[in-house]
RNA sequence: GCCAUCGUGGCGGAAUUGGCAGACGCGCAUGGUUCAGGUCCAUGUACCGGCAACGGUGUGGGGGUUCGAGUCCCUUCGAUGGCACCA
């Protein structure tokens, strides 16, 4: 049914394009002609968008965010990147030298996939969508400069790669440990814990992700938390949305380590189960022990006992099915009793160790104390289990008045004063913290510790179309780190790919055989390859210098350009990406190599493009694609639609009637260019107040526009009103043919709304823009012509209409002046019929002028 | 459950600091142009009543602050996104 109606208008459409027998053929705009033939010009020109070298001039770095090439650019591309260009457009226009670089993150699964389908080299593969989304974003008219095009899976490229690896090796930020990773069967490879959606993969929304024992290459992440989080503070110009979910997701938790005894332990040097707790303060209330089902210790209480043993199974179990269907946080809890004891450090008392099922190992040390008087999942635990309630904390009322009495159970505030606990008893809260930490760390069972719910970042991935990691295992030397001057590890062609476990390259003898550079014995390579997440950590950079072969980049180059201005990507990237790419600043300036704490100054995340409500799928059948918008309606008319539909941060519904609504917009300035040819030669009269009615009016509709249209860009990115205002401005035009035919209007005021027009226009519809600069005779590039002047005195309204309201209703409204003085409005307001009407009998206690804008009489 | 954002005509949306709600566009209606369809042009289009002038209602619901609230405050409902036994 879809696809009849689609194609019933499709053939409509065709038949539109059809010229008309009783119009002239050149009134009417041909978008297709058009734009071919700028098309190619701009081919022709490579330099035309080249950003300058490090100068005086005042720099910009606006960048998007670069594409995987999957094989064609979606609308969610065009309304990226035609967000970014228009506003690299409108920085030329006003004279910066801006740097507008394009790449392609182009290691990564899909292209195995499509190998592993298509029987084609992932390489081949890559390189032919690249070849074809360039030249989509080349007949889309985005000014980008190619010569500094980046592709991570060009060795060009990827050696950096492995030099930073090298690097963060050296400086002991990368290590390598056995751990459990998450593993998606699907992708048959290893993922990031950014990469897991609830308990699913991010790319396989309905396959669960398994738990695998194996040796990882890490990234110290952590290292960098406590900064990571501290510098979102100087973040002023991203998204509080942003700011939020990187301050989540690094999930800070202030609190206290304190190690327990186990009893029957030989004295101080036995064995102590470590608890992390944000409220040391609580210990005195602390009646058990829980533990991670898949904590250390529980091997060794459930060795001899198969009992508990069996239980623990059933609570690893019951964990890991609520991690996986995502709903950890309603899992019904359960635990058991090991009959075992531990010594509470602060008390001496004797507390049971339990094994519970919502303990995680994978967060603080995988054991609590519990403390159920002051925490819910305790006191619910405790209820179940009948262990003791102890309240250790009582409520401090601020009303000295108020009777103390016993607070509702759980009571979790923080707010309070510690009794029942020893020498702490009587402090506040917070002051038992202190006290308490301090005291631990003085007898030696404790400390003051911060957790992070951030993890280091496992980079090692059993895939073949990644960057390959540069390490060898040696027989003699073990783990060795490639020589710099070995590098790039190419990766090799012709590699069989397959969705079979282990990594392709583990595959490839000549490849994996290699030469210990340390004692030259035998030593393997290693044959997993890097995430692709650390292409896009650092590709920005590479963008300034893009073609060095010494270093990853000029350190000076990067300084002139850095930080990035303005960037612009989808908020899918809020978390994984974008705290990686701060990481890798923060590591490369330690490193000496930048001089910058943060990537981007100003981060902007727009919305997502989506159609009859939904997201565009291939399985909902409701995918527009950027092809055939071109041919149907031109790549102006697809932008500017793009642009027009939403403001830019907010998702964009897809409609194709609305994009019809811009082509005939865009029809009719190019009608009306074509039907009062003025050119440009006409003269001058920019600043000249006019004299004639007809002219002051498009004069000063001009000057508002251009107004409208300038802050509208710079303040507040709302495209969809600057838009708007220019439509009104061609609406004013229209509405004034008459007297532009009688000559009412003189040549110069009109030549000047056409050029401002056209200036206008430039950012958001260049094919049309550039096309009309051409007939009207200018010979300078439009593309650095000076945006338009707002001169306030020549938008100046000479009268104004002031509503005028009782007691807040709207009665009238009267027309003044518009520099009249409070009194004379006020008279004349009081003087209108409809008003009299409304105050007759009434006695009008208060008048208010609001200048400019209205007046409200209080009548009683 | 917690946090954030957002609820405005038939639809996308506008109203930047509290000051004429519905700009601009789509759609729809009527008329013109046309043999006809499309294109193009003109007019109308929040809702209710009225031929009309005009009157009343109206920004998810309820309450509040104010001369005045789409905008601020409280509360409630709904949608979207993020986090989630995080100790």
């Amino acid at each position: 049914m879809k696809l009849m109606a689609q194609e019933e208008k499709s053939e409509a459409t065709m038949t539109s394009d059809r010229p008309s027998s009783d119009r002239p053929n050149d009134e009417r705009y041909d978008a297709q002609r058009v734009e071919q033939k700028w098309w190619a010009r701009w081919q022709q020109d490579a330099s035309l968008y080249a950003a300058e070298p490090a100068s005086g001039k005042k720099k910009y770095y606006v960048l998007e965010m670069l594409p995987y090439p999957s094989g064609a650019l979606h609308m969610g591309h065009v309304r990226n990147y035609a967000i970014g260009d228009a506003l690299a457009r409108y920085m030329w226009m006003n004279g910066y030298n801006v740097l507008h670089p394009m790449g392609w993150d182009s290691f990564g699964l899909p292209a195995e996939n499509a190998a592993i389908s298509n029987n084609t080299p992932p390489r081949e593969w890559t390189l032919h969508n690249i070849a074809n989304m360039k030249a989509q974003m080349k007949r889309l008219g985005f000014a980008y400069d190619w010569s500094r095009e980046v592709t991570t899976c060009l060795p060009e490229y990827y050696r950096w790669n492995q030099w930073f690896f090298l690097k963060l090796y050296e400086k002991g930020l990368v290590y390598r440990k056995k751990s459990k990773v998450n593993w998606c069967p699907k992708c048959a490879t290893v993922l990031a814990n950014e990469q897991v959606v609830n308990g699913c993969c991010w790319r396989h929304e309905d396959t669960m992700v398994e738990q695998r024992e194996l040796e990882q290459w890490f990234v110290r992440t952590t290292q960098y938390a406590e900064e990571l989080l501290r510098d979102l503070d100087k973040l002023q110009g991203w998204p509080e949305k942003v700011r939020l979910m990187q301050r989540n997701w690094i999930g800070r938790s202030e609190g206290a380590l304190v190690d327990f005894q186990l009893e029957g332990g030989a004295g101080a040097a036995g064995p102590t189960i470590s608890v992390f707790t944000t409220r040391v303060d609580t210990i005195y209330g602390a009646t058990s022990i829980q533990l991670a089902p898949e904590h250390p210790l529980v091997g060794d209480f459930t060795r001899h006992n198969q009992v508990l043993g069996a239980e623990v199974q059933r609570l690893i179990a019951e964990q890991r099915k609520a991690k996986e269907a995502g709903d950890i946080g309603e899992i019904e809890k359960h635990g058991v009793n090991t009959y075992h004891y531990a010594i509470n450090p602060f008390s001496g008392e004797k507390i049971p160790i339990w094994i519970a099922n919502y303990i995680l190992m994978d967060y603080g040390t995988g054991a609590i104390m519990s403390v159920p008087a002051h925490d819910e999942r305790d006191y619910e635990f405790a209820k179940k289990y009948n262990l003791e309630i102890r309240l250790v904390i009582f409520p401090i009322s601020n009303d000295p008045e108020e009777t103390m009495t016993e607070p509702q159970l759980p009571f979790t505030a923080h707010e309070g004063m510690t009794i029942n606990s020893g020498p702490f008893s009587g402090l506040s809260s917070e002051d038992a913290i202190k006290k308490m930490s301090a005291y631990a760390e003085e007898k030696g069972f404790g400390k003051a510790t911060v957790t992070y719910r951030l993890k280091d970042w496992g980079i090692s991935r059993q895939r073949y179309w990644g960057t390959p990691i540069p390490m060898l295992y040696c027989e003699r030397d073990g783990i060795v780190p490639v020589p710099e001057k070995d590098l790039p590890v190419i990766l090799p062609e012709n590699v069989k790919v397959t969705l079979a476990g282990g990594s392709p390259l583990g595959d490839v003898p000549e490849f994996v055989n290699a030469k210990c550079p340390r004692c030259g014995g035998p030593a393997r390579r290693e044959t997993d390859t890097m995430d692709t997440f650390v292409d896009s950590s650092w590709y920005f950079y590479r963008y300034t210098d893009a073609h060095n072969d010494r270093a990853p980049f000029d350190g000076k180059i990067a300084q002139y350009w850095f930080p990035i201005d303005q960037y612009i990507g989808g908020v899918e990237h809020a978390i994984l990406h974008l705290i990686y790419s701060r990481f890798w600043t923060k590591f490369m300036r330690d490193l000496g190599m930048i001089t910058n704490d943060e990537p981007a100054e100003r981060l902007f995340t727009q919305g997502m493009v989506i159609k009859d409500g939904r997201k565009m799928s291939k399985n909902l059948g409701n995918v527009v694609s950027p092809d055939e918008m071109i041919a149907r309606y031109g790549a102006d008319a697809a932008r500017l639609y793009s642009l027009f539909a939403a403001p830019p941060d907010r998702d964009l519904d897809w409609q194709d009637s609305g994009i019809e609504g811009i082509q005939r917009f865009l029809a009719r300035v190019y009608r009306f260019f074509v039907k009062n040819p003025v050119g440009a030669a006409s003269g001058t009269a920019a600043g000249t107040l006019q004299s004639t009615a007809e002219a002051r009016a498009i004069q000063r509709k001009l000057h508002q526009t251009i107004k409208r249209v300038s802050d509208d860009f710079q303040g507040r990115w709302h495209f969809n009103t600057c838009i708007s205002a220019i439509m009104e401005l061609v609406n004013v035009l229209y509405g004034a043919e008459e007297e532009i035919a009688r000559k009412a209007v003189p040549p110069a005021i009109l030549a000047e709304v056409q050029r401002d027009l056209i200036l206008l226009l430039a950012p958001f519809a260049p094919y049309m823009a550039h096309e009309l600069w051409e007939m009207q005779g200018e010979k300078g590039s439009l593309l650095r012509a000076a945006w338009p002047k707002y001169d306030a005195e020549l938008a100046k309204e000479e009268e104004i209409e002031i509503p005028v309201q009782v007691n807040g209703k709207l009665r009238s409204r009267i027309t003044v002046p518009a520099d009249s003085e409070e009194f004379f409005v006020l008279e004349r307001a009081l003087a209108d019929e409809k008003v009299k009407a409304a105050i007759t009998g009434k006695q009008v206690v208060k008048k208010i002028y609001v200048p400019g804008k209205l007046v409200n009489l209080v009548v009683k």
